[in-house]
DNA sequence: GTAACTGCAAAATATTTGCATCCTT
DNA sequence: AAGGATGCAAATATTTTGCAGTTAC
């Protein structure tokens, strides 16, 4: 079955052009993805405000998680299948390149735990690495 | 001397009233500002292009550090001695307690450093965590 | 058919820029 | 006195909200 309708259906979302196609481009897109990409990214022209309710329930749905920055934006990226509803488990590096300027998922390299000082309980951790990407060091 | 004439000058920057107060709310503060905390908790009243501005000469010469968020804003704190004009190195956890929304920095976590991909070449990082502060967790 | 989604309009909010004036050194 | 900093006005950009019309199930 196609990935996109499944997503949509299993988080009981129902199916839209809007949503499968905004959808489409973060399964296609190697990195995160902020508002402005999608709207120029997608073929059919949304109303702006669609694209803000549709992330925003893909958030609270669990398939994209946000990913913080330092410039006024929010960056989304699809999660992983362990993101359930309302719950992230995105403890996963995000690289922001440089260079390119993509900010990319390092699934694999999970966030480590570190210790606290007494009395502060954690109980969600991102963390965001600037640098030089893999395809940019090459050049 | 006055520690905020201290770091002004230090830094270059000419010394004025708004340069002061700003500066001093972070002296003071013990978390993290946002730009509306700031525009609310001077007394003299500033124009807001003159927090933008002063706190963007702040970044540029080292005082002060963006804290990358999920909620379209920055969060700004001062920097530690050891960041210098243009460098940052504000290698430690920043704590968002979900209850009482400070951001604290914690100057002693250091975050650890992680092993990354072939070819990724990291520069600078930074970790965020969410959860209960020690001062909230008692309540 | 009903509930949910979308588009449009408009309001509210946030950020940037240019320029004249004032302040710091 | 000169350069930089500020305030004001205004242009841009971003985000939110309400409502009416449309679509998915």
């Amino acid at each position: 079955m196609n990935q996109t309708l499944d997503i949509l259906k299993r988080s009981g979302l129902s199916v839209t052009e809007g949503r499968r196609e905004i959808l489409n481009l973060f399964i296609q897109s190697e990195g995160a993805l902020a508002h402005a990409d999608i709207e120029s990214n997608t073929k059919i022209s949304f109303d702006r405000v669609t694209v803000y309710r549709t992330l925003q329930t893909f958030v609270e749905n669990g398939i994209i998680h946000q990913i913080p920055t330092t410039d006024n934006t929010i960056l989304y990226a699809l999660c992983k299948d362990k993101c359930g509803s309302g719950h992230h488990h995105d403890e996963h590096v995000h690289f922001i390149c440089n260079d390119c300027e993509k900010t990319i998922c390092l699934d694999d390299v999970i966030v480590p735990s570190v210790k606290f000082p007494e009395g502060f309980h954690p109980l969600q951790s991102a963390m965001v690495v600037k640098g030089i990407c893999s395809d940019c060091i090459k050049n």
